[in-house]
DNA sequence: ACTTCTCTCTACCAATTGGTAGAGGATCGT
DNA sequence: ACGATCCTCTACCAATTGGTAGAGAGAAGT
């Protein structure tokens, strides 16, 4: 087969946590567009929040793969910060229910945050650490590196996901849309880190 | 009295649907939160959706008057964007739910955006106007102000509300926290702001 | 005293929720 | 041919969901 129904159930739990969101989303919901029963779902996990926690890890694992990916060419400077958002974006357009899935766990009260920073803790890390060693060397605008950690996350995550506040902006949401997108904020960002 | 009961009922579903989420959060659980009962809350809200609506018209205009407070002050320049951004900050410490509830309406799917939207629709325009003024006088780098404004709201909102991510990268969310967060967030944003 | 209005309540409901129990059909190695 | 294993199903269930109907208490106006 194709496809392992199991696999297929993961794929459809991520698009619907990641736009509907856990609370939203039914397992009738959900067995119903794989056109299956519901209990064949709870065949394959013990329960609602089995499958979500296993959307999590499997959405981690995607996402820190890209990082590793792109830390292993150990390139530095702000071409290094630049390839990664270019990396998070690409991602953002192939599959935008990634990232949604990251805002639905990072949301208050959230059950499987911690599941979610086991994942990404080591790439934060490793994140800050680059920021530092950018810095003391010169090739960074100097600040605190885990403030400007948050800053960064926040913006390329908001750009990238925020497409509702977009269209109440009157920004198009095409894919020519989300080139400039992501040029106007590189143009930020390098504007927000490059030396003085 | 001192607060009526529709007031309170306003409250409190705020705070739930500004962290819980709208589909999380039960008439049953905000009525026993009340001590009231659920019937007495649909005495007053013809519908859970409706509640919701109230609570989004409510928080805009709290919003909406924060901004317009600070434009008719009329500073120009750096200035005046620091000074909105420690006023967003202010309302983000002292009201943390008012802000979980705009990334609730701002999620996909949602279906009061467009009643957000026309709250905020000419606060986005007149921030335009007045980014595109200050470009042109040369006070502030250029560059497309409508994208310039998604990404100056992506880093405010998110370093404002992200605070499971920054538990994550082991950030404190302390007072003293926000008050760092805050001047980290400044320097980012005049960094990206000045003109080269 | 009587009506009217405002408010909160009890009682109830159909639909949906996540989850259990177990039957039955394939496909497999033996 | 045979049981074993894997998979999907039907049949249920208790709890919770948003929402309706209407009783009753209290204050206010007449």
């Amino acid at each position: 087969m194709a496809e392992s129904t199991r696999e297929r159930i993961l794929d459809a739990a991520l698009r619907a946590f990641g736009t509907e969101g856990f609370a939203a989303t039914s397992l009738d919901a959900l067995a119903t567009e794989l056109g299956i029963r519901k209990q064949t779902i709870l065949y394959y996990f013990p329960s609602k929040q089995a499958i979500f926690e296993a959307v999590v890890d499997r959405a981690a694992s995607d996402l820190v793969k890209v990082f590793e990916e792109q830390a292993a060419r150990g390139i530095g400077g702000l071409d290094q910060v630049e390839a990664i958002v270019k990396r998070v974006f690409r991602l953002a357009v192939r599959r935008p229910q990634l990232l949604g899935l990251i805002r639905e766990v990072t949301r208050p009260g959230s059950l499987s945050i911690d599941r979610l920073s086991a994942h990404t803790a080591p790439i934060f890390d490793r994140a800050r650490d680059f920021l530092q060693r950018e810095m003391d060397a010169g090739r960074m605008r100097p600040s605190d590196p885990e403030m400007l950690l948050l800053s960064l996350y926040s913006t390329v995550v908001g750009v990238a996901t925020e497409l509702e506040v977009q269209r109440a902006m009157g920004i198009s949401d095409s894919l020519r849309g989300a080139v400039a997108r992501r040029q106007e904020l590189l143009r930020f960002l390098r504007a927000a880190l490059e030396p003085a």
